[in-house]
DNA sequence: AAACTACTCAACCGCAGCACG
DNA sequence: GCGTGCTGCGGTTGAGTAGTT
């Protein structure tokens, strides 16, 4: 190991690329694909080396790429690949097709990873910095706060999906990638649903002068599980935000009551496919509830995890915020509060009557 | 307007792994 | 098994740009 770098040999350009050369390995690959990179920059009529042609189509000059700002999804799935698998950029960029690894690493270092620092988490663990001396740690802003709250669960997942993955890395072999384990992680997972989601589709909510509010689809539903039915109050207490992922699971029950994930992707899939184990299951068409577990199962289950925050005050949430715990938590058995956060859409709430700050009760 | 600082991201560097003779 | 060539990947750099003083 340990070659000289191409660009000692004698003649070879490097740096900034103009047009007239990106103009002409554009050319040469339209007509002839790369084929070997090295042989490429003498037929092509590039005083450059294999490699710098290669990197400069694969980063710059693909059609096939996205350029401009990461969206909020696009930095979820980044977030949660890398609370997954660390600096595997060129595995997170094919969980991102339109983006190269190397972008992926550059809005991390630039981005991503400094926020994260910025909210007391280290970047690497993904879980906050404990260090007692720091005045960081009592400081922290209640987005920090949530900002832990949805990587601890990330590392939750993460943990979980190990647990799933041992038993299929000794199936598939150590030669298994990552997403040959993810998809063999998902499949047992999938169970026959009845979808809560589908089942209120096309009929409107309805808030009655009592301010009662019926989830529609519930009496009608054949099936072993208790039915939802929520009503609503209004809030006149902080509310305590659920952030994505963790908490997706357990204010997707809400959300889930309310309309769509706002967290779909195929990314997300594989992800919620193993949070089916507490009872929900995400998918394109919304969220699903397991047939086999009773609401008041995973009611329980995400009444356990609100009680980690019992500490939290005040009003921010995280993401998907429209489904979030709130008010007197110690008594908050069946209540979920509609927050403020990224996903509480104004269309969304409008469309389902709700304004931020109401308090949905389950019936269940 | 000039100087300085901070930030972004394209490009480079060097190592690892693989194929092949 | 060893050496060579090639590709892919992750870490790092630094030129260009934007923002601030």
């Amino acid at each position: 190991m340990g070659r000289s770098p191409c660009y000692e040999n004698v003649g070879l350009k490097k740096g900034p690329w103009t047009s007239e050369e990106d103009q002409k390995l554009s050319a040469y690959i339209e007509e002839h694909g790369h084929g070997s990179w090295s042989a490429l920059p003498a037929k092509a009529g590039l005083q450059r080396c294999g490699k710098s042609c290669r990197l400069r189509w694969t980063n710059y000059l693909r059609p096939d790429i996205k350029r401009g700002k990461f969206s909020f999804q696009e930095e979820q799935t980044i977030l949660q690949l890398h609370a997954l698998i660390g600096n595997r950029w060129s595995v997170m960029a094919t969980h991102l097709p339109q983006r190269t690894d190397n972008e992926i690493k550059n809005h991390w270092n630039t981005h991503l990873k400094k926020r994260l620092a910025k909210m007391g988490i280290d970047p690497m663990t993904h879980k906050p910095k404990m260090d007692a001396n720091s005045k960081d740690a009592a400081n922290r802003s209640h987005m920090a706060q949530w900002e832990n709250a949805r990587l601890e669960a990330e590392a939750r997942s993460v943990r979980e999906s190990k647990l799933a993955f041992n038993p299929l890395q000794n199936q598939l072999g150590s030669s298994a990638s990552a997403d040959q384990l993810l998809d063999k992680a998902a499949a047992p997972l999938m169970q026959p649903c009845l979808d809560v989601l589908r089942a209120c589709q096309g009929l409107p909510w309805s808030k009655t002068a009592k301010n009662d509010f019926t989830f529609p689809g519930g009496g009608d539903l054949e099936s072993p599980v208790p039915t939802l039915n929520f009503t609503v109050k209004t809030l006149a207490v902080p509310t305590v935000g659920l952030g994505s992922n963790s908490a997706m699971e357990y204010s997707g029950v809400c959300e889930g009551g309310i309309g769509k994930s706002n967290h779909w992707s195929e990314d997300n899939e594989r992800m919620d496919n193993r949070r089916a184990l507490h009872g929900l299951t995400y998918s394109s068409e919304g969220i699903r509830v397991n047939e086999n577990v009773p609401i008041s199962n995973f009611m329980d289950h995400m009444l356990q995890n609100v009680d980690n925050w019992k500490s939290f005050e005040g009003g921010e949430s995280s993401n998907n915020g429209i489904g979030s715990y709130g008010g007197d938590i110690s008594g908050l058995s069946k209540e979920i509060v509609v927050a403020q956060g990224h996903d509480s859409r104004p269309s969304t709430l409008k469309q389902k009557n709700l304004l931020v700050g109401d308090l949905i009760t389950t019936g269940v």
